[in-house]
Formats: C-alpha cells, sequence, structure tokens
DNA sequence: TCTTCATTGTGATAATTATCACAAACCTCT
DNA sequence: AGAGGTTTGTGATAATTATCACAATGAAGA
C-alpha cells in the first residue's frame, strides 16, 4: 500500500483530496521498530510526528523507582507525538514499541505546515484530542472512585472496544495483553488481576481461553461496571 | 471591561486583530451563575462554549453513589465546553460554579465558525487543549503510581500553581479549597487530606494559617514529591 | 521431546487507607 | 455574644489491596 493510501485511514486525513494527500506523503519517512524498542523517550525533545502504519505501541509514564503506567495502547492508524509539537513542552511520555511496528514519521515544521494550509487537519486533530481528553477524564474518574475490581473491569472494556471483535453481543479480545500490562493500565498489581479475572470467571461473565477473553454479553458487562 | 478586552487574555485569542476580536466578541453572550449553581449537566447535550470573566467553576464526575471526582478547578480567562463542541458527543462532565461567575458564552455554530475563519484560534486551542491532556497524563500517573500522601501533595503543587503567589520561592495558596474538594482531586477521603497535611506540617514543609497554605519551598516541595 | 524462560495462580501476611463516630473549631447571621 | 450550620481533627476499626514467596502452567527453541 502506497502511503498516502495509509494515510486515507487516518482519521485526521481523511477529509483531505487525494493530491493535498500525496503532497503530504511526499514528506513523510517511513521507520520501523521492533517489539520492545523505546521510540521516543521521555524528557527528550519531541521534533516527530508519528502515524502507526502496522504494529502497535505502548503510551508509558514511569516513576523514579521503575514502576509505570500505560497510559494508552495505540495500534494501526492511530497517530502520537503530537503533543510536544503543539504545545512546545518536552515529552511527556514513553512511547515502546510492543511488537514489531512500522511508522510513518512527518518533521515538526512540516506538522505544523500542515495545520497551518490545511484547516481541516486542525479541526480533525482537534477532534481526536478531545476523544483522548474525555477518555483521560473516565480513566481518572475510575481510578479515584472504584475499586480494583471494577477498575479492572474497565480496562478490559479499554481492550474489547479497541482490540475486541464483536459477535452479537459476544466480544472476544484476541491476544489480551499479559497481566502486568493490564495491572499498570488499572492502576493495581499483577497479582490482583490474576484473582479478579478468575472472579470474573466465577461470575460468569468472562472466559479466558489461552491469549483470548470472551465477554460473553459486552452490554451487560458495561453496564454492571462504567 | 468590554467584552473584546476580555478576550485579550484569553490564550486562545490573543492573537487576533482588534477588528477580529470585536467580531468575535459581538455574537458572545454574558451570563452569570451564583455560587454552587451548576452550569453544565453531565449527558446533556453540549451546545455552547464557555469563557470565564469572573470567578471560579469545578469540573467534576459523579459515580451513581454520587461521590464525585474533581477534574480541575478553572479559573478567570480559562474556558470549557469545547469538548462536546469538537467530537459532537454529549458531555462527559459536569461543570459547578464555585462562586460567584461571570461568564461569556459563544453557540456551537459561532464556535465553529471561528474555527474555520480563524485556523490561528485552531491551532492555540490545540496546544490548550495538548497542555490539558498532559495534565490528565500527570494526574493518571500520580493516581496510579502514588499513594496518598504523594497525591495530596502533588493536589497542592496544582493549586499552588493555579491559585498561588510566589515570593521568594515561598509559595502561598490564599482561600485553599475545602479538604473534601482536595480529596475528590487526590483520590482519597476527606480525613485523610486532614492527616496529611498535619504531616506535613510536621515535616515543617508547609504551614496552615486559616484558609491560606504556606508552602515554605516550593522548588523542594516539588522535588520531594512530583 | 526436553529445557528454559516467561507468565500466571495462589496462599499468607503486612501495609495502607476508608469508614465510622464524635469532638473541636470556625463561620455567619441575627 | 449565642445559635446553628459547616468544616476540620482524631481515635478505633474494618476493608481493601500490595507484597512476598513459591508452585503451576505455558511458550519457544535446541
Amino acid at each position: 500500500m502506497s502511503t498516502a493510501q495509509h494515510l486515507r485511514n487516518v482519521p485526521i486525513f481523511s477529509d483531505l483530496k487525494d493530491n493535498d494527500l500525496n503532497i503530504i506523503a511526499d514528506k513523510m519517512v517511513s521507520r520501523s521498530y521492533d517489539k520492545g524498542k523505546m521510540i521516543l523517550l521521555e524528557e527528550s525533545q519531541g521534533e516527530t510526528f508519528f502515524i502507526i502504519k502496522s504494529g502497535a505501541v505502548k503510551v508509558t509514564r514511569q516513576s523514579d523507582d521503575g514502576r509505570e503506567v500505560i497510559l494508552a495502547i495505540l495500534g494501526e492508524s492511530d497517530f502520537f507525538g503530537e503533543m510536544s509539537l503543539l504545545d512546545g513542552e518536552g515529552r511527556s511520555a514513553n512511547i515502546v514499541s510492543n511488537e514489531h511496528s512500522e511508522v510513518l514519521t512527518l518533521s515538526r515544521s512540516d506538522f505544523l505546515d500542515c495545520l497551518e494550509t490545511y484547516p481541516k487537519i486542525a479541526i480533525a486533530l482537534l477532534e481526536e484530542l478531545a476523544i483522548r481528553l474525555r477518555k483521560s477524564d473516565q480513566h481518572i474518574e475510575s481510578l479515584s472512585l472504584s475499586d480494583s475490581e471494577h477498575r479492572i473491569a474497565i480496562t478490559l472494556i479499554r481492550f474489547a472496544q479497541e482490540l475486541g471483535t464483536i459477535r452479537k453481543g459476544v466480544v472476544t479480545i484476541k491476544n489480551l495483553p499479559f497481566q502486568q500490562d493490564i495491572a499498570n493500565m488499572a492502576g493495581t498489581s499483577r497479582e490482583t488481576v490474576s484473582r479478579t479475572i478468575k472472579l470474573l470467571e466465577e461470575k460468569n461473565l468472562v472466559k479466558k481461553n489461552k491469549k483470548d477473553l470472551i465477554i460473553f454479553n459486552f452490554d451487560e458487562f458495561r453496564q454492571l461496571f462504567s
């Protein structure tokens, strides 16, 4: 697939004409990262905008003692790196390749030019940031008000929405992330994740199948926990 | 002060020429709310953009059983309401007037017109949302990784940055919010806030003075807790 | 298949923090 | 100044969850 065709799938570019898309595509450079490679380091200067062509990345923040929170897991057609381009501050999060990933990059100045030249992109980007802010707010609410069972369930819902496939109300999450990652998103410990998933199985709400997780009744599940 | 003069202080409008500012100012309507009044209700449709002329508001989310998280406290020249205008979803948070407040409002269509007509506004707004997203990320990190003492200290730092005055490294926060509000921001209980502030006083890091809080050495304090 | 390393499961225990129940202190209004 | 309502302080206790320490299971390569 050509770069321009990839861009067509990215919400913030989808409004553009083919011609404009090609102009932008020409400015982009492709890079690839093996699993586990650090793509962006916290505290470093942010000078690049990234779009995920294939693969997935983890957005994390780390405390001094090495514990990490996972803020999000991004996949195909998602983008990142825009924050420090926009507000000029340094990076606020680390980005790690979660599997082998191909990304497209755009330099700071090309990115900012785009925004000036195509107001539609700026508006679409605003929309995307609003969605992210909304998710963050929900995340903060759940961390503040819910117990670990709810937080973990909500994290599973997030995965279901991003990685899952629905079939008659039954969601299957293929390749559920490690318990440690789930714990780092839910703000709890790995052991608690293990125990809680067992609990959810005993309540007949979910079923584990090797690396997959099945949520029997997604609507009910959401109702219960969010 | 005229409406246009108020707008001049709002970051997202500060790039505009007087002329354009006046055009926008003409479209704005002023409203005022007494302390404790609900300005926006969660779940309602979002059709208005708000700028705070004077006063302060609380941005909150509530759980079914009535407990609330405070996501932010906004003051003069801050704005809100943009999220559902941008992504078309319903409100995700409640806004309550925290003291008597005067606001300027802009309708959905006027707001969106502004973005189309003045790309600079869109870009400035992107910058602001990026800053908010960054703060949210920090908030999530602190809720996930820190104990209650750290979370409370970090909340005090937020207040210091938004409501405090610095004088030779000594920050004074006038009119510290109620402990209950601090607890709702820090994701802890009111009693824990009480005990923790006492602890910080015993460590000679802060001093309470009626409704004010003094942080003796702001740099050190930040170093210790963030 | 066997070995090895990574991931998950589980009990026991400790630590943290919420909750409850008041008392004390502080405002605000008459 | 006193009354009544709010906000804060504090002890005792309960609940939740982290942590530690292994065992069990699973995955991937030799």
